[in-house]
RNA sequence: GGAGGCAUAGCUCAGUUGGUUAGAGUACUUGCUUGACAUGCAAGGGGUCACUGGUUCGAGUCCAGUUGUCUCCACCA
């Protein structure tokens, strides 16, 4: 006796049993076949110390169908994983634990014992993810498991730096950057969120020296006038033409600044003066360049003012400074009014506290060489956005982007190889860890700072093949297939990869970017910790299942578009599985025989029409889910595959079967083949999308190959393109639709048989679906007629057909003629439409011929149904 | 200020290069213990495809504009 499944649909009893088997047999490693074409991909490394959210669970199993469908299809394919080290993120959690469990913080340790505690919770919190991972049914590579911060991918980091810098494209330098007080770090300037905030517009007097005049400025951040070093002006702005030179008394302070002309300064916004303090704003900054003005600091990392310049706000928070220096101005009577406004201010996008942009020394990387390649290779279409939009979100930031800076003063990171010596003041650049200084042999130190995170993850491609070693992986593999990853990442990642695989590998990191968009709540909203809106994947795999979570996050949505994730979602995915399942299960008992002879298409002369129907349907749906994946479009490839199994094959299929299974003999057991060939076939379709329950289902099916995975994908075929028996099986389903419609419209109950006359020209194709039509339209006996003379039968007409159900007891006349009349008066407007579009000129000499012949057919259709309402309309009346 | 998305059934969304009578899920109505599945089966109602104009034999689909809405980038202090 077969094995058989399950009664119920339970992921919990196989999932993890079926992953681990994959896993043993070593499937997930790539096809070691020299001959087979290569298809990676390298994952987006999660944060090591985060937990899986929906945005990976998609992610995932975007990538998961793709690199499953690659394999099936005979690729040698290569999914590498890994994990990102996070810097920021990372470091604050550990700091946090420290404060919360010892009340320390990382200067209490020391740096050398704070990292060993990053290495003990990274090392702790690491696998976590990754076998968060492996609940989704991801068929990456664990043998190749990555970490950006791992010994291969800082021998890269290292390689990349020097490289850089030796070309001069890294540079360090004391400039304008974005600071968060609260991480104390230097942050790029797409670390940076802006948020509208309402603030207020405090104008201000600055009286000009000597005289009685005063120049008005307004500002959002009057605590920078610390450090004010000129007022700028229009240089063509009449009303202040004359105080350019001039200088002016800065309040409470007391400096002297002078009054510049700059074409920075908008005449119309404000009052057309501008306090400049280049210390502390990106564009006062230039200006200050432009004119040779003073930097003058004013606040320390924290965002409290200095001792330096800050008089009697020294130690102040920015906060405080400000309301105790507007109370201070008012006082003396420099305030002259404050507007409410609102403005945009930027925030830092670990901790969303507001940044402060101060000068400070840092490193950057020079964006302009780097960024002209990696435009080229997106603007010629050798690294293709799919969609195609995202290629100019891309461009145009590539095209704006300002020089990177990569320094951040955190400890969990990548150290920069750069090295002082306090002696004579060099600085030596190395892959190496050097000691002593090159020209006057003194002790060297290491720079403090770390690299920006992303600095590594830009390398990711190609420091996970092995680089810069050259290693048999980077020659098969490199460049990767495709890369998957949401549109919020574009310029932390996506670009940053480009532009470093095209100066250091001197080619593309990958051919196609496959963007997806957000997974947000059931209202829409982004799902966040602070709304506490998000659904836990792991949750939802422990409810529903793996397969169902990654249907409902593969259908219905377009790519890069935004999704939402809600219960009626994840419901309706289950009772996908659930139908699939019961489907199998229908299917396996009813299979006695062995398995050799359930393998395989049956012959053709004992193939039902049905049989030959359904295969013809298989072989059209693996054309368009093959193309469908091809195009990136797998929502909808899943869309097919779900009709396709639900209402073709469940709905149509195994009922139509269930005539002949229950049989023995040759038709019986041609259907139980068909039913074999095509549940098979449904089952490796999907497997991509739905792995656990198809492998499942493969297993206990007759089969060849040791697993679903390892099968081959299924492909068009054209000699299983049977078309005369696809149109029989058609009208057969037409005629029974519509006598089912007829029977209910008439609350007439299945269970009430009835005699069913036929009138047609496809005698043949009738009688070989006999059986079929007594089952499926509730018939009790099919009687093939030239005609119906009695009055006492619901007429109907489909194209292929009149048919005549004597139902005397319930028919009413009245009614019937009404419905007859009403149908006519349809079909006629069809008629005329088709007419109209056939006898137009334009659409005859214009349209392809497949569209003219397939209006023509519709047409006769048409009129034969015209032919048969007439008839019955006839007869009746 | 710049760029882009979205606007289709009550709700959530598909609709591939223009080509049958615009689809699905869900909700709703009616009937059904039909040889696996009520997480199911059958039948049904429900849409001026935001608006205006254009291109075309033909437009939900392409073009221009309008309105509403969301997002990203820039940052006029």
């Amino acid at each position: 006796m077969r094995k058989e499944l399950a009664k119920n649909y339970a992921p919990r009893e196989f999932e993890d049993r079926i992953y681990q088997n994959w896993c043993e047999k070593g499937y997930f490693a790539p096809d070691k076949d020299e001959k087979k074409p290569a298809f990676s991909i390298v994952i987006p490394p999660p944060n090591v110390t985060g937990q899986l959210h929906m945005g990976h669970a998609l992610d995932e199993t975007l990538q998961d169908i793709l690199v499953r469908t690659k394999r099936m299809q005979g690729y040698s394919t290569l999914w590498v994983p890994g994990t990102d080290h996070a810097g920021i993120a990372t470091q604050i959690k550990v700091e946090e634990a420290l404060r919360v469990n010892e009340g320390l913080t990382r200067y209490d340790l020391g740096r050398e014992k704070f990292l060993d505690r990053v290495w003990d919770w990274k090392n702790q919190y690491g696998s976590r993810i990754i076998n968060q991972l492996k609940k989704l049914g991801s068929s990456c590579d664990w043998s190749r498991e990555r970490f950006t911060m791992d010994e291969g991918c800082s021998k890269a980091v290292r390689e990349v730096f020097v490289n850089l810098y030796n070309k001069g494209l890294i540079y360090r330098g004391y400039r304008i950057i974005n600071w968060c007080p609260r991480c104390l770090t230097a942050l790029s300037d797409a670390e940076v969120e802006y948020t509208e905030q309402p603030g207020s517009f405090w104008h201000i007097r600055y009286p000009v020296k000597d005289s009685d005049e005063f120049v008005t400025i307004a500002t959002t951040r009057p605590e920078t006038m610390l450090g004010d070093t000129a007022v700028a002006v229009h240089p063509e702005d009449d009303r202040y033409a004359h105080l350019v030179g001039k200088t002016l008394i800065l309040p409470i302070v007391n400096r002297e600044i002078p009054v510049i002309a700059d074409e920075y300064v908008e005449r119309d916004f404000g009052t057309g003066c501008v306090k400049i303090t280049p210390a502390h704003d990106p564009n006062d900054f230039e200006v200050g360049k432009r004119h040779g003005l003073e930097i003058i600091k004013v606040m320390n990392d924290d965002a409290t003012i200095s001792s330096e310049y800050g008089g009697k706000y020294a130690g102040m928070d920015r906060y405080e400074a400000r309301r105790e220096l507007v109370r201070d101005l008012e006082d003396g009577g420099y305030l002259v009014k404050i507007d409410p406004c609102s403005h945009n201010v930027g925030t830092c996008y670990r901790c969303k506290t507001t940044v402060e942009p101060l000068t400070s020394d840092q490193w950057f990387v020079k964006m302009e060489p780097l960024a002209k390649p990696a435009l080229e290779v997106v603007k010629s279409g050798e690294v293709k956005f799919e969609p195609e939009r995202f290629s100019k979100t891309y461009i145009n930031w590539m095209e704006n982007c300002h020089d990177w800076c990569i320094s951040r003063q955190l400890w969990w990171g990548h150290r920069i190889p750069a090295f002082y010596c306090d002696k004579c003041g060099n600085m030596e650049v190395s892959k190496e860890d050097i000691t002593v200084c090159s020209r006057c042999g003194g002790a060297l130190r290491q720079e403090e700072d770390v690299l920006d995170t992303w600095f590594s993850s830009a390398l990711w491609p190609f420091s996970t093949l092995g680089w810069p070693d050259k290693t048999e992986d980077l020659k098969r593999y490199y460049p990767t297939s495709v890369l998957v990853t949401g549109y919020d990442i574009i310029f932390f990642w996506v670009a940053r990869m480009i532009f470093s695989a095209m100066e250091h590998m001197g080619e593309k990191p990958f051919s196609t970017v496959f963007i997806h968009g957000l997974v947000r709540d059931a209202q829409g909203r982004k799902m966040s910790k602070s709304l506490g809106n998000g659904i836990d994947p792991l949750k939802v795999i422990d409810q529903f299942g793996a397969d169902a979570l990654r249907f409902a996050l593969a259908t219905g949505n377009a790519p890069g578009n935004d999704m939402r994730f809600s219960d009626e979602k994840i419901e309706s995915a289950r009772n996908f599985a659930n139908k699939l399942w019961n489907a199998s299960r229908f299917v396996l008992m009813n299979l006695s025989e062995e398995d050799e002879e359930l393998l395989g298409l049956p012959s053709e002369e004992d193939m039902a029409i049905e049989d030959k129907w359904i295969i013809s349907r298989f072989n059209a749906l693996t054309k368009t889910v093959n193309d469908n994946i091809e195009g990136y479009e797998i929502g909808v490839a899943l869309a097919e595959i779900y009709s396709f199994t639900w209402d073709t094959f469940c709905d149509w299929y195994i009922e139509m079967a269930k005539s002949r299974i229950f049989d023995t003999g040759k038709s019986s057991l041609a259907a139980k083949r068909t039913l074999v060939y095509v549940l098979t076939g449904i089952l490796k379709l999907l497997h991509p999308y739905m792995p656990f329950i198809t492998e499942e289902i493969y297993q206990a099916l007759p089969h060849t190959d040791e697993s679903i995975m390892i099968s081959a994908y299924p492909t068009y075929s054209e000699s299983l393109n049977y078309k005369t028996e696809k149109e029989d099986v058609e009208r057969i389903i037409g005629a029974i639709t519509a006598i089912r419609a007829r029977r209910a419209e008439m609350n007439v109950p299945p269970s009430k048989k009835a005699k069913l006359y036929v009138q047609t020209k496809y005698k043949d194709t009738f009688i070989r679906a006999e059986k079929i039509l007594l089952k499926l339209a509730s018939a009790s006996e099919l009687i093939l007629t030239e005609g119906y003379d009695k009055d006492d039968a619901v007429s109907i007409a489909t194209d292929a057909a009149v048919m005549y159900i004597p139902l005397s007891e319930v028919i009413d006349f009245e009614k019937e003629i009404a419905r007859l009349r009403a149908e006519k008066k349809k079909n006629e407007a069809e008629i005329e439409r088709i007419e109209k579009k056939l006898s137009n000129e334009g659409f005859v000499s214009k349209a392809p011929a497949a569209v003219i012949d397939g209006e023509r057919a519709k047409l006769k259709k048409y009129l034969e149904v015209r032919e048969a309402l007439e008839a019955s309309l006839k007869k009746l009346s």
